[in-house]
DNA sequence: TGTACATCAGTGAACGCGCGTTCACTGATGTAC
DNA sequence: TGTACATCAGTGAACGCGCGTTCACTGATGTAC
């Protein structure tokens, strides 16, 4: 049994990498509090000594998601055209657990609590000043760069049709363009 | 007590009709049967008569929703630009019950049982068949278009910020193109 | 360096509420004759 | 046109399971002295 300080900060952190893949792939509801402990290699008891209720795991799990920048399936890069070219991969399509928050989780994180879309706003902006690197002009390509890459990846998900789900994610590639000098 | 054939026919339509909306708005999973009866103007026990499990509920409501095509806030067109400007309304995005479904529900949708994700998928089709408009080389253009104006609806909708909200919306509008001529 | 004790992470059982589902019952419908 | 009866939409109570949460307990930690 864990007891030490430190062996209780790596418990949180197991709970947190647990929900945050659970959660993605499943979605809140349908996982429980005791899934998501008993896949950290803990039982549900221990539940309260980390979060005072599930509704906090999500918004701390959230947090947590967000703060990882630079995950596996997509680099973090300010050029859009590729990022566009990574997140859009088949790879990252069938890997919702690790992939990005707001295609797995999009359209429940809109009815979530205000303080939690207040992290998925700032990752929002945080995202968009990225493509935008800075010049103004590019902010309109970076935001529907990066709905198309949200939206693409959602509707591929949905597809059953690997055809059509493939025919998606090549399109949306194909149509995404860094902004390289301020349009004509 | 309603009681006539053309009666339940009735019920069935009104449950239906409050489902999609409450699913919409609140996602499935936290909308209960009692409340969904409730809006219909019945209650919970007369539930049976009509759906086999909420599972079933949840499958005719999506059939249902998806054959109301050229409901009221995205009049049909096959103008891709022309809906973008309709879809992209901040009226859309606060009319969650009565908007679009991929835009309420589609990371719930992309974890839908196969049968549901059947019909979305004829959906998907039908959309992308409507705004290409026979033009092979406007699928491309059609696909992405539509992906951006969901995903940017969502984003929209997780925002708590009403001037980044806006601003997706706008930029999105401004940047999905109807296809006019093949490509130079 | 020892020793006693307070702390608390984690366990496993239990609690209690909510929700999907079931069921006995009602009374109007509408068919059989 | 009547009359008896089977049907069944809808009601309201009840059932039972699942899940979030609570709690008594354990034993290692680590501080006080």
């Amino acid at each position: 049994m864990a007891r030490t300080q430190k062996q209780k900060a790596e418990s949180r952190e197991a709970i947190l990498k647990s929900a945050g893949k659970l959660f993605r792939e499943k979605g809140v509801e349908a996982v429980t509090v005791a899934e998501v402990m008993e896949a950290a290699g803990l039982t549900h008891g221990g539940f309260p000594r980390h979060f005072s209720s599930k509704q906090d795991l999500v918004a701390e799990t959230v947090a947590d998601v967000l703060g990882l920048r630079g995950r596996e399936p997509v680099p973090a890069s300010s050029d859009l055209s590729a990022f566009a070219q990574a997140y859009l991969r088949p790879a990252h399509r069938d890997a919702r657990g690790s992939g990005c928050l707001f295609a797995a989780m999009g359209s429940e994180m809109a009815r979530a609590p205000e303080p939690v879309r207040d992290l998925l706003t700032q990752s929002i902006n945080a995202q968009i000043d990225r493509f935008a690197d800075g010049h103004e002009e590019r902010r309109a390509a970076a935001i529907s760069g990066w709905a198309a890459m949200v939206g693409a990846m959602i509707l591929a998900r949905i597809s059953t049709s690997e055809a059509l789900s493939q025919e998606i994610l090549a399109a949306t590639k194909a149509s995404v363009q860094t902004p390289k000098d301020p349009p004509s």
